[in-house]
RNA sequence: GGGCCCGUGGCGCAGCCUGGUUAGCGCGUUCGCCUGAUAAGCGAAAGGUCCUGGGUUCGAAGCCCAGCGGGCCCA
């Protein structure tokens, strides 16, 4: 079966008969639900982690419809950003921020196009998913509207006083000559310098602080060297010279540097505060040194892990140099610009970058004799996430949301969320929160957000403008809200001019307000006023610190509280081995390929499968296949049942009103199943936990419905008659495969389509689609915890007599004359007893005894074996003769005196006494017999083969292989045919013809003869069954 | 260094919240079986220090503590 194919016409179906639309309009006035889309990011294709969150809201969105919910369904687009600029940046061939100032119009059409582009292509690749959303009304946060609503939010913020603009260390990319946010650096390996510098004391010979730095570059913007107040620390006489250094580290001086050392005096960090020294660089750079600046200065950060325990401070180059050099109240100076690039004060390095010259720097610490050791370390360093260029910190001007003023705020709310799993919001996204800190918004870029305030170039009033309408009042008309056509000036009350911050706003910012600029909120109050908040969200553990925290942010800023309600988790995507898949490892899989090889529906049961949500998903081929097997399994038993219904003429009228008293045990059984089922596949759903509700589908599917339901009804629907018991059978599968089709159309809506339209809608029943359907609710009545408790020990009955057949190597076509069960309770024995005709049948026994718990047949025999290793030593040379004694003792009165202490017998003329350690009791079975334990108890089987198996059992083989001759033929399934068979062993023929009508009958064989010798027609063949050879034709007839 | 998650036969995963049969399932391997659902299907066998060590308990894969290994996030 091609389920691609399969795929393409059910979509084709879906637009003509514009289903979506449909279902849509049939919720209109319902319950509404508030699910708002994580926005993907409008620069490439979609892939397979993409493809997993959407195919998981889409597949929750579904359910949520069927359960009568007013879903939203409006996808999200985030198009401004870095990775935008930089991938235009390439097309354009521009190398840098000058370049794209000499015209910023393009360049940001340029952006414009390729992010438009991009929401397409990925648009219709989740539409091949299967995914129904609202793909022609999607939100795209570089809609003027969208960005009236971040620079609403953005005035609320300047309303609370939380937005600020301060001189501060800042992660900046030199590449992109920006601030990055803390969400926007990723950490990396890299191998960096290492290296021990000694500062010269002032005023001492030979006098120096020792400290170590990976960066150093910083080290021409350093004005301070940090100790901690409670270590101790030592000074050492060396052949370098006198070196202070923390007293536990004093160790490296030999192990390290190769120093003979002396300690000469000890003190404690506070001692030290104060000492001045020079930079060793001084000589070179044009620092005015600041008042206070290179002298020790305490500090609680210093640790003795790594270093020297002194660490050298810059305080422009380091967010805790910052702080702690302004208590001692050192500037920061930033001798860096934009690109990295030293300036003037830098002296001798101006124009020189940073960490790409660090070597010219370490140089001209060796030539002034202040390198003791240079080396490399390889460590974890940020990277800019969107250029992977390696990150400085550069002391600017910025602007902050001060958002650590509302971190208890934030933790309060988010209580209020519910998580899914709880821990990602108890433990992982609460940590995340205590340690925040203020969120920079500026960047200094042009396709984003433009930042909403204008300074008067005069008397610096600043002012915020929140939407397009007043900015135009002020300033006339305005093109559109980006850069350049937002960069108009208007006058200020004081005469002067205001003009625009240049900055754009952070791209967590956009999609961080989401909430209600997709809805449209402030420009326009509905839907908002009867939507928000948000219901529901999903999105991958990385949005930890990307938007489940901007959304908070945003949401106190606006409206003083987090906006989303509930919050599913989820993991990555990973390759077989559990690593990441990356183009340049070549182990990326896409989500085109999976539907390529399989199908859409195959891609999406298989990620709703795998593994629980909320953990990384290794993808795996192997695992594909087994939920494409399921796959055929399922065609395979929706094919069989509607076959045969056709073929009978069922419909669904026929269905008896009465319906469960025409049904067997059978019957029942899979309807208490089906709808157990379909309460956990609710529940899996209500909880999210979709992976239950796949794992109980696929179970039902294969082991109750095919393996187990579909081989029991097989025979009913066999029958010529039109039989209440057929009825009922047919009434069954129909129930039990439109219910099916149902659950899985959240999961799997194509195949359950097809399945509901053949089966239901094709009858002229039900609606149009399954997916304007009911979710099935499960039938409390049709519930049987016995029955199905029953089953299970049939069930296990059954398979143990298979197993004890392997023994015996009766196959299973032959019947066994007894079949015994002995249960290992009453519970068993009465499960048996209530099963006995279907397990007779599916364990193809003639009879079934059924023992009481613990009973033994009476086949069963006891025998004693001589434990040789106990009688030799003790019997010396009447051993053998006893041993003999033991084996023609009665087993049973042995057994019975060894264990009241003793059991006296008679060898080699000798009385002696048998006790424990010398004989070992075993049971026995006769050869005709053998038998099998499980889970409820022992079965044994008789295989004795009487004439009336010998009959039975010749029987099917031949009717086997004239259905295989069928077959080959390729006849119709309700086709007559002419029947020879010869086989040169009289008693055979008789038991043949004994069981003449059973043969004809199962082979709709019009003639049949049976006989030694025959002359053969039509199609012929040799068959070897149990040493005989047997010669058959068969023919077709009218 | 900190936080969180994960660790169960060769491989991929359930089970853990709420302690209680002989620790399940699928793939793979070997051997069989069945077959008008059939380019399928089924069964059996082999295969396990439930990461390690302590603790709690009558009883620990599960709960607690420590450690080891891996991942993610942060410093």
């Amino acid at each position: 079966m091609d389920f691609r194919k399969l795929e393409e016409r059910i979509q084709k179906f879906w637009k003509e008969r514009r289903i979506y639309q449909k279902s849509k309009e049939q919720l209109e006035g319902r319950r509404s639900y508030y699910f708002l889309d994580g926005p993907p990011y409008a620069s490439g294709a979609i892939h397979l982690g993409t493809a997993w969150n959407k195919i998981m809201k889409d597949a929750i969105l579904r359910y949520l419809a069927m359960k009568g919910y007013n879903v939203l369904r409006q996808p999200g687009w985030d198009c401004h950003g870095l990775p935008i600029e930089v991938k235009v940046e390439k097309e354009m061939g521009i190398k840098n921020k000058r370049e794209i100032e000499e015209n910023v119009e393009a360049f940001i059409e340029a952006c414009r196009n390729w992010a438009l582009k991009h929401v397409e292509i990925m648009t219709s690749q989740f539409r091949r998913l299967g995914v129904w959303m609202d793909w022609d009304e999607p939100y795209m946060t570089l809609r003027d509207e969208y960005i009236e609503s971040a620079w609403w939010t953005i005035k609320k913020a300047h309303e609370k006083g939380l937005l600020t603009r301060d001189l501060r260390v800042v992660t900046w990319c030199p590449r992109c000559e920006t601030a990055l946010a803390e969400a926007e650096v990723e950490y990396r390996e890299r191998t960096d310098p290492s290296i021990y510098v000694k500062f010269p004391v002032a005023g001492a010979e030979r006098e120096y602080l020792l400290i170590w730095t990976t960066t150093p570059w910083t080290l021409i913007g350093n004005l301070a060297v940090a100790v901690h107040p409670e270590f101790e620390y030592v000074k050492a006489e060396t052949k370098q010279g006198r070196l202070i250094i923390a007293k536990e580290l004093v160790h490296l001086l030999e192990d390290k540097f190769g120093l003979e050392y002396r300690i000469l005096e000890e003190f404690r960090g506070s001692d030290l505060e104060g000492l001045r020294y020079e930079n060793p660089l001084k000589d070179y750079i044009k620092v005015e040194a600041p008042e206070n600046a290179y002298r020790v200065i305490l500090a609680d950060f210093v640790t003795l892990g790594e270093g020297t325990g002194l660490v050298h401070c810059a305080p422009g180059h380091g967010p805790e140099d910052f702080e702690v050099a302004k208590r001692y109240g050192i500037p920061a100076i930033c001798p860096v610009n934009e690109e990295g690039r030293f300036t003037e004060i830098a002296g001798k390095y101006a124009g020189y970058k940073t960490k790409r010259d660090d070597k010219v720097i370490i140089q001209d610490l060796s030539k002034k004799g202040a390198l003791l050791k240079a080396e490399h370390i390889t460590h974890r360093y940020g990277h800019c996430w969107r250029c992977k260029s390696p990150i400085i910190y550069r002391a600017t001007e910025q602007w902050f949301i001060a958002i650590t003023k509302l971190k208890e705020k934030m933790l309060s709310e988010i209580e209020r969320v519910e998580w899914i799993p709880e821990w990602a919001g108890s433990a992982r996204f609460r940590d995340w929160i205590s340690n925040a800190k203020d969120w920079t918004i500026s960047r200094q870029r042009y396709w984003g957000i433009p930042l909403p305030i204008w300074l008067c170039e005069k008397c610096g009033e600043m002012e915020v403008i929140a939407s397009k309408a007043e900015l135009e009042a002020k300033a006339g008309r305005v093109k559109e809200l980006h850069r350049p056509y937002v960069d108009v000036g208007f006058p200020c009350s004081c005469g002067g001019e205001k003009r625009r911050v240049s900055d754009v706003l952070d791209v967590w910012f956009d999609s961080g307000v989401a909430a209600w600029a997709s809805l449209g909120y402030p420009a326009r109050e509905e839907p908002f006023r009867s939507l928000y908040p948000v219901d529901f969200i999903t999105e991958g553990h990385d949005q930890t610190r990307g938007w489940f925290y901007s959304q908070l942010g945003c949401g106190l800023l606006a409206f003083d509280e987090v906006p989303y309600r509930r919050v599913l988790m989820h993991g990555f995507t990973l390759d077989e081995k559990g690593e990441k898949m990356s183009k340049s490892l070549g182990n990326v899989v896409t989500p085109e390929e999976v539907i390529e090889r399989f199908s859409a529906d195959v891609l999406r049961f298989y990620v709703l499968w795998a593994n629980k949500p909320w953990e990384d998903l290794r993808f795996n081929w192997e695992e594909v296949k087994v939920v494409a097997k399921m796959f055929n399994i399922l065609w395979n038993v929706y094919v069989f049942a509607t076959t045969y219904m056709s073929l009978d003429g069922f419909t669904p009228e026929k269905i008896p009103r009465n319906l469960l008293e025409h049904c067997r045990s059978e019957d029942r059984w899979i309807l208490s199943r089906l709808n157990s089922v379909i309460r956990e596949v609710n529940e899996a759903f209500e909880t999210l936990h979709l992976y239950r509700g796949t794992r109980a589908l696929q179970e039902f599917v294969v082991e109750d419905l095919s393996r187990w339901y579909v081989t029991l009804v097989r025979p009913r629907t066999w029958e010529e008659r039109e039989s209440p018991d057929k009825i009922a059978a047919y009434s069954v599968l129909y129930q039990v495969l439109r219910s099916l089709a149902g659950l899985l159309a959240p999961v799997v809506p194509h195949l359950s389509e097809e399945i509901y339209q053949n089966l239901v809608a094709g009858s002229g029943r039900g609606r149009e689609s399954v997916h304007l359907e009911s979710f099935p609710s499960p039938r409390e009545e049709y519930i049987d915890r016995e029955l199905e408790e029953h089953m299970r020990v049939a069930r296990g009955v059954v398979e143990a007599t298979a197993s004890a057949r392997e023994k015996l190597g009766v196959k299973r076509r032959w019947p066994v004359l007894r079949l015994i069960f002995s249960p290992c309770d009453e519970k068993a024995a009465r499960a048996a007893r209530h099963l006995e005709e279907l397990i007779k049948r599916q364990g193809n026994a003639l009879k079934l005894e059924i023992l009481s718990p613990g009973e033994e047949p009476p086949e069963v025999e006891l025998v004693a074996e001589p434990n040789f290793a106990a009688l030799g030593p003790e019997f010396k040379a009447l051993a053998g003769d006893v041993a003999e004694a033991i084996r023609g003792a009665d087993a049973r009165k042995l057994q019975e005196g060894v264990q009241k202490g003793g059991y006296p017998l008679t060898a080699g003329g000798e009385e002696v006494l048998i006790t424990e350690k010398h004989v070992e009791f075993r049971k026995r079975l006769p050869e005709h017999m053998a038998k099998a334990s499980f889970e409820h108890g022992v079965v044994y089987i008789d295989a004795t083969r009487t004439r009336e198996i010998l009959e039975l059992g010749f029987a099917r083989e031949v009717v086997r292989r004239i259905q295989e001759m069928r077959k080959e033929l390729d006849l119709a399934v309700e086709a007559y045919i002419s029947t020879r068979v010869s086989v040169d062993d009289g008693e055979i023929v008789a038991y043949l013809e004994a069981q003449r009508d059973y043969i004809a009958r199962e082979t709709r064989s019009k003639q049949l003869e049976i006989a030694r010798e025959l002359a053969h027609e039509g199609y012929e063949k040799v068959w070897k069954i149990e040493g005989k050879e047997f010669k058959i034709s068969i023919r077709e007839v009218e």
